[in-house]
DNA sequence: CTTATTTAAGACAAAATTGTCTTTAAATAA
DNA sequence: TTATTTAAAGACAATTTTGTCTTAAATAAG
């Protein structure tokens, strides 16, 4: 469904938000312990999800990455999979096919047309905050 | 969502057994100009069909690829997703997590719970029959 | 200013997926 | 039997994804 890039990149930013939420900013090799994520794939993502604002990075002794409170409540799982893997996923056909609209749809337009719209409203309207909780609150697990 | 392999296969499907309610044997390399996907690719995801029984291959001259009355009404696209993909889809964690349930859950669980069984309800209730109708009316096409 | 600590960037490597080509096997027709 | 036609099988190649490593840049502390 996702990318291991972009699974890795939701582990580490719930993990993140939530030692952000104690005041706690992490370093990448903590963000790689407590995801289970490699680390310097792990941290390429935090790279690249940083120039999108998702989260901050701060270089140097003391540095590490956290969350502001706007980051952790507004950021949605749908901003982080269009960071990570586009948003093919979203509105790709599932046969592969450039364009397929009602228009001109491929064989399993219609039957699929649903599922996608469930997707991505739910990945529009779950963040981070929401992930977040259920993490600290021991509900949810990110190793296994 | 699926992979290549995985989509080459359903087209061709779907391709096939339009030409086989005609009464029509085809060859790979019909199938390959009316789906738009590699030929020697697509060879080799029907053979691998062939093997799970989703369609017949018969050798030599005026060989080729049909489907029977059986296989076009009773063979359901979550059968070619298996066949090729594996169930990963319709079983796996949204996180990659090697096992996920209730039990034990990954942040995203319960919000993704819906949508698999959403959409491994849409696949097991669809058969190639219903897509090959949509084809042969010119409702739908596989090229674009 | 120097040193230590941290992320950033990008080259590099490994693995998986996608795709091609060649050879083989099977079936048919002559 | 022989030649022809087709899919089967598997080696091979290209591409993409995943992952690692090295060097650079920024920052803080002494």
């Amino acid at each position: 469904m996702f990318s291991k890039a972009c699974e890795h990149g939701i582990k580490a930013v719930v993990y993140i938000a939530t030692q952000s939420m104690n005041g706690h900013r992490v370093k990448i090799t903590e963000v790689s312990e407590h995801t289970g994520t490699p680390e310097a794939f792990t941290a390429k993502v935090l790279g690249l999800l940083s120039k999108h604002n998702i989260l901050h990075s701060i270089k140097g002794p003391y540095g590490g990455f956290e969350m502001d409170q706007k980051q952790i409540h507004e950021t949605k799982l749908a901003e982080i999979v269009n960071a990570v893997d586009g948003n093919h996923i979203f509105t790709g056909c599932a046969l592969g096919l450039k364009e397929c609209n009602a228009d001109k749809p491929c064989p399993m337009h219609y039957n699929f047309v649903k599922i996608r719209s469930d997707l991505k409203q739910m990945m529009e309207n779950t963040s981070i905050h929401d992930l977040a909780i259920g993490l600290i609150s021991g509900e949810s697990i990110l190793i296994r």
